[in-house]
DNA sequence: ACACATCCTACTTAAATAGTAGAATTCTAA
DNA sequence: TTAGAATTCTACTATTTAAGTAGGATGTGT
């Protein structure tokens, strides 16, 4: 048996496996983008939107330049896949009226209080939610 | 905070509270598919061929002609959110590694059994698994 | 100055979802 | 037996999203 509603989009898994790769780093020198795309088989110039959006938001950091590259801007631990999910997949393609912080009212939704999809979807936002909150980065590198 | 892995298509939204309106009903007589998307604010083409295909999966019958319409196969008690969902969402924009019965090697993956996202995507799967598995059509009109 | 690497904006392509059109089929009731 | 009411079915169109690409701007160390 097989259901489909939980993806991920490849932007983020490509998100996640540079990642891991930078965690499974022990120097202490910055990685190319071009080392990971090679590595990991991912598009350079797409890691390369990737890994900005992750800077951006603060897990990653860079230093331009010759010897330059990304690195982890915390430790693995304090990274949670939250952090990261939160990051790289946007509001698009959602159940809205399921989101606590970009919350929007389906335009189709008679009585939003008894709207059986959104009775469900709360129990399945919510046990995802745990399990990204309890995993990070760390975790994903360690455990077998 | 908000975490957009977790979708449904509006396809299978739509299904859903097609079906709950059904469900709602203590009629002994079918409803017509112009009722329910009437009532639902569902586009009436998109919904019948909603409807048809929860007919053909054992969810629903129907009846043509005079008086004809759509109406549960089995009790409430007896439709699983699996079996809805199964139905009307699709094998496609899933993370296919994660897949048990649809199984597929992502073709970006160097090393399966050491791979960060399947590790992670398998719980949240089996977590969304659980939830829609211990969902009956009864529980979606019942609890408050 | 020069090479190297990130940064940034805009574009293109491919695929999937969502919705539409229209006719065929089946059934009921008068 | 005929008219009408309903589902059934196939094929098409439009819209949106994800995915990937191109090319130059910007900053940095030697």
């Amino acid at each position: 048996m097989c259901i489909f509603v939980v993806m991920l989009s490849k932007k983020t898994k490509y998100g996640i496996k540079a990642l891991t790769y930078l965690a499974k780093q022990n120097r202490e020198c910055p990685v190319q983008i071009s080392e990971i795309s090679a590595q990991e088989n991912i598009s350079l110039k797409f890691l390369e939107r990737i890994l900005l959006e992750l800077r951006k938001s603060g897990v990653l950091d860079s230093k331009k330049g010759k010897g330059g590259g990304y690195f982890l801007a915390k430790t693995p631990q304090d990274i949670a896949m939250t952090d990261v999910i939160r990051t790289l997949e946007g509001p698009i393609a959602m159940v809205p009226c399921v989101s606590l912080n970009f919350y929007e009212k389906c335009d189709d939704c008679v009585d939003e209080k008894t709207c059986a999809v959104s009775k469900l979807m709360i129990q399945v936002r919510d046990k995802t939610l745990e399990v990204f909150r309890n995993t990070s980065l760390q975790d994903l590198i360690s455990f077998t």
